[in-house]
DNA sequence: GGATCGTTTCGGCGGGCACCGAACCGTCAC
DNA sequence: GTGACGGTTCGGTGCCCGCCGAAACGATCC
């Protein structure tokens, strides 16, 4: 096929308003029902169901089917970060909010949210700019993480090293947050971290959706390892 | 405007067949009349006109009056590497090639090509992976210019200092090749590196396209600075 | 078994938009 | 001036596709 027409079929998989706001909300890296995504998107059951077998077979989403209900989720954090990339180059989005609920639900997501399998808004831009403080990533020449950063992650953190060195996926990239307009850490070091401080419940996630937080126990554990300002 | 709605009228800008010939073509960074692009595109005049203003107004072309002509071009490396980086998400592309003309050009430009402002193909990737070997760039931990390189770069390139160190866009950037699927320099370094190599003729451009090749004083002269492999 | 619920298929409707040709407007060459 | 040419504007046409509701399907629960 002509890469013209490839470009362009890919494209359109995300020209849908409600294509694309599927894909936002799948992108907190978690599976969502159909039903789920209907609702979310506001079209009727039967309309989610064609976008989301055009999302499949075009490749971005996949399904695992349970009883009666049908899972999605992204098909990879290549697609990921290719949807996130997308949004990034949306401008800095001006968008009035409109009522409390959704002023506190857009407050909680700036501070803090995972962006697929790694932490984004201000919590994690300033764990990236603490960790670059500390000599652990260079972002001077490119985004990438330092000897000592692998160090480290696997000393200090206790990161599986087996875990940081496949090879398909870079270690260390810069993902560009859409709030903060800055860089924050990527890659399977971004995702094993997100994944590590989840699991030691340093941070945890805060209702339903993207939002995480930083708990009091991960505010006093990693202040012991990093140079964290406060996030709230 | 909602987050959705944005991402949707972005990507609507590349879903049309018509105008992602025209974005691709304009991937070579420079500027081609309106005319050309119709005539690229295979569609009529009228119809070039109209795409021309629905991706200018949406902030992917820039447009320069001049005389009768109307030249337009990719508003910034921003834009390039979104289109470059969607479509190395368009799968491996196993094209068939029809005839003898169209396999010459395809052959010139998996040899090597501009990729908006630096070098790809095999010429791109050939120069990034002997640049890793003699540790001018990590790719251990992301993809990074090293200070070596840097330093590579303005004693013995003989680039300067100032223009690299702007900060508005990253030194250094890993730019994934849709033709040899390997990242390749791209940043201001990778820019700055193809304009010495273009000015001082050691690459030049192979007919009116985005293929380049490697001439002869460039093969001997970058011999003389790494362990470049045969790129024919 | 029957009731319920999540999901899917199908038909039909409506709007958006990509396309072209014809007419028009500037610029350039002579 | 006149003609040629690049680019644009404007109608008009046709297709694609996003939407819904109705009906069917299948899994689960009682």
């Amino acid at each position: 096929m002509n890469p013209a027409t490839e470009l362009a079929s890919l494209a359109a998989l995300l020209a849908d308003q409600t294509r694309a706001a599927i894909c936002l909300a799948l992108l907190d890296g978690r599976a969502w029902t159909a039903g789920e995504l209907a609702a979310h998107a506001g079209v009727a059951p039967s309309t989610a169901t064609e976008h989301l077998h055009r999302l499949i077979s075009g490749g971005l989403l996949v399904e695992r089917r349970q009883g009666r209900h049908r899972y999605v989720q992204l098909a990879g954090p290549a697609v990921a970060q290719l949807i996130e990339d997308l949004a990034a180059h949306t401008g800095p989005t001006r968008t009035p909010v409109r009522g409390l609920r959704e002023a506190t639900a857009g407050a909680a997501l700036r501070r803090g949210r995972t962006c697929y399998d790694h932490l984004a808004g201000r919590l994690g831009v300033a764990l990236t700019d603490a960790m670059t403080a500390a000599g652990l990533l260079d972002q001077t020449g490119g985004f990438a993480l330092t000897p000592a950063g692998l160090t480290w992650l696997t000393d200090e953190l206790g990161l599986d090293p087996a875990e940081l060195r496949q090879s398909r996926r870079p270690l260390a990239r810069g993902c560009l947050d859409w709030t903060e307009r800055r860089q924050h850490l990527a890659g399977i070091a971004g995702a094993e971290l997100c994944r590590r401080l989840l699991d030691n419940r340093w941070v945890a996630r805060v209702g339903s959706g993207r939002a995480v937080r930083i708990t009091p126990s991960g505010k006093s554990e990693l202040g012991r390892l990093l140079e964290l300002p406060d996030i709230d």
